[in-house]
DNA sequence: TGAGTTATAGACCAATTGGTTACAAACGGT
DNA sequence: ACCGTTTGTAACCAATTGGTCTATAACTCA
């Protein structure tokens, strides 16, 4: 009994992701936002309230894209070895970085930015690297290398944003190797 | 045979460092900058050209200062293992966030943040983590992990300053023990 | 066909951004 | 004592920031 949506919410809401994944919180703007979301302004504050709430509806949606998928593959026993879906999971990212996505990790580029000053937004950040980490802990069974593993992770997708080669990435994954329980 | 400068560059770029390292390159507006560096706009911009230039001189200075004395650190034989020196580097971070200091590396969150978009930044930035991967690998004798090594020193200080508690650093680097050559 | 309700468009807003400029002040050399 | 030079100060600037508001359009239900 009013006036539908002219948008769809789920396309608004991945053109979002897009570009706060590109540009960062701090660095994308309510232009760029509206760009890459076909929204107009009074639309995005009706339905999203603000940059900050858009944004953290964001990051609940790339927990439930991003990690619950690799959470789903490091528990998937298709590939029959808990380690060897680590490794996968590790060997991606110089691959992604490989066929020309430099755009890294949403959230640890938000774990860097804004999740040092706004509170909410650390909150979502620490669930979701939780969420990861037991991921790894459950595939193999031990604490420490978890926290290793994540830590392994989110070095990984900085250094994709920031230009390094594909070899030293590379490097990086291969010396886990030696960690292999 | 003119005016003297009131201010001494050196304690100026040192208060810029503070700030820089605190709020990041895009965190940091000139308001911060001048009240951190007890300068006006005027002296600031005749001094220093403008906002990037002081920041690279402040990368440059970085290097200097804190990337230089950790690869000293690893090349200083007091500590007789090379392993040993990387360890003791690797628990300082821990440390140093029980301390109270959450700032992690200024180094790092330069990674992920203006370097993604900045080449000027990216190429200084990726001069200095070279430098700390030289230094790894110097200490141990071997190329790959080195690689890891930097990698998990980045994950290390971004997740420093997003909040994980000490306890999940210290595992992590607890983790690293079992990559003792 | 209205009445009620909600969405869109875009003009508008104050505050903040990084940066410039004009002028007075402080020196050294002559 | 004055001149050339460079500093510090602060007013000023255009552009951009995130955010609001109003008028109009599009729908449902009675």
């Amino acid at each position: 009994m009013a006036r539908p949506r002219e948008f769809d919410t789920n396309t608004a809401l991945n053109g979002a992701m897009d570009v706060f994944w590109e540009l960062g919180y701090e660095g994308a703007s309510l232009p760029d936002l509206l760009g890459g979301m076909n929204l107009t302004r009074g639309s995005l504050y009706k339905a999203f309230k603000d940059k900050k709430s858009l944004f953290l509806t964001i990051l609940d949606r790339y927990e439930d894209a991003e990690v619950d998928a690799t959470v789903l593959f490091l528990s998937d026993d298709q590939v029959p070895n808990g380690w060897d879906r680590v490794m996968q999971v590790m060997e991606s990212i110089p691959k992604t970085v490989a066929a020309g996505d430099q755009r890294g990790c949403l959230l640890c580029s938000a774990a860097a930015g804004p999740a040092s000053y706004d509170a909410e937004i650390a909150a979502q950040v620490h669930k979701s690297l939780n969420k990861m980490r037991d991921a790894f802990r459950t595939g193999l069974g031990n604490d420490t290398l978890s926290a290793l593993l994540l830590t392994h992770y989110v070095g990984l997708r900085i250094l994709s944003r920031s230009g390094s080669t594909v070899q030293e990435l590379q490097d990086s994954v291969a010396a886990l190797q030696a960690l292999k329980p």
